[in-house]
RNA sequence: GACUCAGUAGCUCAGCAGGUAGAGCACAUCCCUUUUAAGGAUGGGGUCCUGGGUUCGAAUCCCAGCUGGGUCACCA
């Protein structure tokens, strides 16, 4: 194996690594490691006078060293948090043989390895609360060398900060920035918190398709896959809703689902092709209802993680606390632009978007239209969380006819940072009016509109036997996370987001055996290696020899190695294989 | 998709009127023998993203591409 391609330091970890194993020590032990203690909490829970922790083994990555002769300090990052190490060489070692101190662990352990301690707690002469110790294993040789961030009095020093870098290697992202841990902690604490809310209320967590043959439940463009056994194309779902509807029918009196969705659409900032969503539907109730639930629903999630409803987001401190301002869509459009657009025709609305500046595009229905005006001039003015609610008809064509008005429906968005966060409706339950909105549908997407939806029968015949009155709602759980931890990028509270593949240098064989049976002599192999040629074939492309010979006593000279350079007959030798 | 910025050592970055690739940390060797981002000394380490072009000479200037960030557009 050649190790050329090796940057120095990874050779040399792989050198120790050898080195451990010919001094008897497994970099890579099997056996259970019998973990008893974590570094924060000791820190929290030691005591001086006490003595506690007399008896800890703790596990974790060694993050710093600092030799100082036959005592050492070292830190020791486990899942909690980091502490500090105490190593004296003669108590590891009490016999004669010192190798595990001198060599294992001042010259063979790097940053990053994993390695376990047994000893007890103390704190050192500088007031900091240490783990001597007594018995050290090697659990994990690390052959990469990891970016050493440092940090004191709150100033980090050398941080990892290669956003594509932090995205494609998240591992290190996470051993080297702990505060993108707790991102993540608080993402599943949002989830818990929801769980535990719909759990109390009886509602039932379930599973439906991912795969499905209609994409169906939301307007938007799938991706699509092919089922070979099957010989049929399905697509991967772009929503839940048509699935838990159906469980409504069939009698569950509440439903919800944490579910990836996928679309295929742009990525941005806001935007990840596989996302996830909360959709719950409670059957007897309505979008009045729902509101009430999903406000309490926030409060409750603010307050678990924060202990307060006010978070902090960008430059705003945005307040969960209930209830929120509920506005109706016409409303909105009214104050923002001072257009009542009630009634108004198709015609009349491309008017106003004329008027307003806004972009259009002739396929656009009535639905598009006003969404537009609504996303233009009014969504970025909801900072803090306001229900929008009473949608135009044409945009909601699963929404249950407004109880007092029939162009209208009775859904509501939450919106929040001028986000949209929630999406719910009074679910519509009359078949024959579903077909409609279905075919309506039908004739948006014969007039060019991409995202208009699917005639899903399946679904129309489950609604024939008898939906309650039900009351759905979704709610975007990335979105939701960025909102409660700050963070303005959907990449930053997804593990793995989406990313253009990485192109692989590929590693290149190399036979040196090829050139020296050329009559290449072994100094000016290596020297061919390191200027690109790395195959006899590439040489034989060579036309000219007096430009080989130049290259290479040229790389002699600049690298000052010191060798005799070949006369360019030799190298014409080479060349020709005469050598 | 458009515009814009960036890509140099393991990490963070400097270098750019075109003239031998640099620093700090990390790494190695030695000294020190209880340190607090950093004890001291010495040293090794680079396809300056890739490919073309201009030039005696390109990390630097020009063109094209790749990857990423930002803004905008598109998008429940």
């Amino acid at each position: 194996m050649t190790t050329l391609s090796l940057s120095e330091q990874e050779t040399i970890r792989r050198n120790s690594l050898n080195r451990l194993r010919e001094l008897g020590y497994d970099p890579y032990p099997a056996a259970e490691y019998p973990v008893n203690a974590l570094a924060a909490a000791i820190k929290a829970g030691y005591s001086d006078e006490l003595k506690n922790f007399g008896d800890v083994c703790l596990a974790g990555r060694m993050m710093n060293q600092r030799i100082m002769g036959k005592a050492s300090f070292a830190e020791l990052q486990d899942s909690s948090g980091r502490i500090q190490l105490y190593v004296n060489r003669d108590e590891l070692c009490p016999g004669e043989d010192k190798t595990l101190y001198n060599e294992v662990f001042k010259k063979l352990l790097d940053i990053g390895d994993i390695i376990g301690v047994k000893g007890y707690v103390f704190i050192t002469q500088m007031g900091e609360i240490s783990v001597h110790v007594k018995e050290l294993t090697l659990l994990n040789k690390s052959l990469r060398p990891l970016p050493v961030v440092k940090e004191k009095d709150g100033v980090t020093y050398d941080a990892f900060t290669v956003v594509e870098q932090r995205y494609r290697m998240r591992y290190v992202d996470l051993i080297v920035n702990p505060q993108i841990r707790d991102v993540f902690v608080k993402r599943a604490l949002i989830i818990n918190t929801m769980r535990e809310i719909f759990n109390e209320n009886g509602y039932l967590e379930v599973e439906t398709p991912i795969l499905q043959p209609i994409p169906g439940g939301a307007a938007a463009r799938p991706f699509i896959t092919h089922h070979n056994a099957l010989d049929i194309p399905l697509y991967l779902r772009i929503a839940n809703e048509l699935y838990l509807k159906k469980l409504i029918v069939g009698g569950f009196d509440g439903v919800y689902e944490f579910g990836k969705d996928f679309r295929n659409e742009g990525m941005d900032r806001t935007h990840n092709p596989e996302f996830t969503v909360l959709e719950i539907y409670v059957a007897y109730k309505d979008y009045l209802w729902m509101m009430k639930f999903t406000e309490q629903l926030l409060e409750r999630v603010a307050l678990a993680l924060h202990g307060t409803t006010r978070v902090t987001l960008g430059d705003h401190i945005i307040d969960f606390k209930a209830p929120y301002p509920r506005v109706t869509m016409y409303e909105a459009i009214k104050n923002h632009t001072g257009y009542d657009i009630a009634g108004k025709n198709e015609e009349e609305l491309r008017r106003i978007c004329d008027t307003l500046n806004i972009a259009i595009t002739p396929e656009m229905g009535k639905g598009k239209l006003i969404d537009q005006i609504f996303g233009e001039k009014c969504e970025p003015h909801f900072i803090q969380p306001t229900f929008i609610i009473d949608y135009p008809v044409e945009m909601s064509p699963l929404t249950k006819k407004h109880r007092s008005n029939p162009n209208l429906t009775e859904r509501f968005e939450l919106m929040v940072f001028g986000k949209e966060l929630a999406n719910a409706y009074s679910e519509l339950n009359d078949p024959l009016d579903q077909r409609e909105r279905f075919e309506e549908q039908l004739r948006l997407s014969e007039k060019g509109d991409q995202e208009a939806m699917y005639i899903d029968h399946d679904f129309l015949r489950a609604l024939e036997h008898g939906m309650p009155p039900t009351s759905g709602m979704g709610i975007g759980i990335d979105r939701l996370t960025m909102f409660m931890t700050n963070n303005l990028s959907i990449q930053d509270v997804l593990f793995f987001p989406q990313m253009k593949p990485e192109t692989r240098k590929q590693e290149i064989a190399f036979h040196p055996e090829e050139f020296s049976s050329l009559g290449i002599p072994g100094e000016w192999i290596d020297v061919l290696k390191k200027l690109g040629y790395t195959s006899a074939a590439k040489l034989r492309e060579v036309d000219k020899y007096t430009r080989l010979h130049q290259e290479i006593c040229g790389y002699n000279k600049k690298n000052k190695l010191g060798l005799p350079n070949p006369s360019p007959e030799e190298v014409k030798s080479w060349l020709s294989g005469q050598g």
